[in-house]
DNA sequence: ATATTTTATGAACAGGCGTTCATTAATTAT
DNA sequence: ATAATTAATGAACGCCTGTTCATAAAATAT
């Protein structure tokens, strides 16, 4: 058993090694000039080695963006878990999304590549297990925030999530775009989406 | 003058028959999937053809972006000019956009794909003059708004624009996925924008 | 009608990339 | 220590696609 185990924490440590590069690669130069070469090359392996832990150049950027995401999830989602109404989960899941952007930013750079795309696309994110949980897990924060009046009822839920997902992008971006020295920290942003979500942008 | 006349039309049309045919393939395969050949094919002429007309694909791509996205600020800002105060050219740019948008889904497919991209990449839409006098005659637009009492002054105007346009895309997604019947026209949303941007969603 | 110029064609070229696989190295079992 | 098994390697394969260019067709000029 132990040697089993041993054999198993090897392997997975290959598998993480190819996905830290990966996650390198794929940031860097987007899914279609990533070449398996590359990956390889900084994950320093041979070529063929990331085909004995991936079948293909599709599941290894697949499984790498659903692992990545699920981590982040379950780390935000337990930060969530302690707050004490739905608005309190919102907020938390605001900042606290945006503080795991802040601590990956390569992988921030292919969820933006694939937000939007998973929105049209068959194979998307929307459409896979990890997706779903997601979406109605957030939903129903959403609904409890609804039943609290804390968001008017006549919005549908996943309509929700998209606005905001897509108000923090554009902080993100904005952030993003604005490189160096005189970056702040994302985090402190949180508050500013959720009011501009909650109460708008009107000048009265 | 009428000879070069006609012979001017007879390439601007060999042009426009390759930017609808290109319109449509790159709509539906994405720029990388998307070929020359598919593009030739579908315009129905050779393949070298494209390139007495088309430097290669990468110019081929931007300027039908560019020129289509052109076309439709020019429309919308002719009928932004009718408002009479910004928050009126502010509702018109959102109406105006969206019946464009809802005409021309292939170059929504085509925008929604670029629109993020085009955020971080050095060669994005941002960068390119088009997408620079774009944002500076939107950012007139919002800064007016602000002095007219309509939008906070402690938002940036280009961060107000973004979040605008990050509201409307999810409203055209959303609209984009319950395809088919029970479709109703996508202008109508354009009120519930705006009040989404100005006031926000909250439920008291 | 013929020659000349312009335009269209699509086969051929070149390079790149995902993927495989025979060979080599390392590990494990005997 | 040796054999057997497992894992790693990277050159080679095959396909695809952007691009070119010699050839053919069409248009224009003479």
């Amino acid at each position: 058993m132990a040697e089993f185990s041993r054999k198993e924490r090897d392997r997975q440590l290959r598998r993480s090694d190819i996905f830290a590069a990966a996650e390198h690669i794929f940031a860097l130069k987007g899914y279609h000039k990533a070449t398996i070469r590359d990956i390889a090359k900084e994950a320093q392996y041979a070529t063929g080695t990331v085909y004995l832990h991936f079948k293909d150049k599709d599941e290894l950027y697949l499984s790498l963006f659903t692992e990545k995401l699920k981590t982040m999830l379950s780390i935000v989602e337990e930060k969530m878990s302690l707050a004490k109404d739905a608005k309190g989960k919102l907020e938390t899941f605001v900042r606290e999304s945006l503080v795991f952007f802040e601590d990956n930013l390569d992988f921030f750079r292919i969820f933006v590549s694939e937000a939007d795309e998973m929105m049209i696309a068959e194979k998307g994110l929307r459409n896979t297990p990890a997706g779903q949980k997601f979406e109605r897990y957030m939903a129903d924060i959403v609904k409890q925030a609804q039943r609290e009046g804390v968001i008017r009822s006549d919005f549908e839920p996943t309509q929700v999530l998209d606005i905001l997902i897509a108000i923090m992008k554009s902080y993100v971006l904005k952030w993003f775009r604005e490189d160096g020295k005189g970056r702040k920290g994302l985090a402190g942003m949180s508050d500013m989406i959720i009011k501009c979500l909650l109460n708008g942008i009107s000048g009265r």
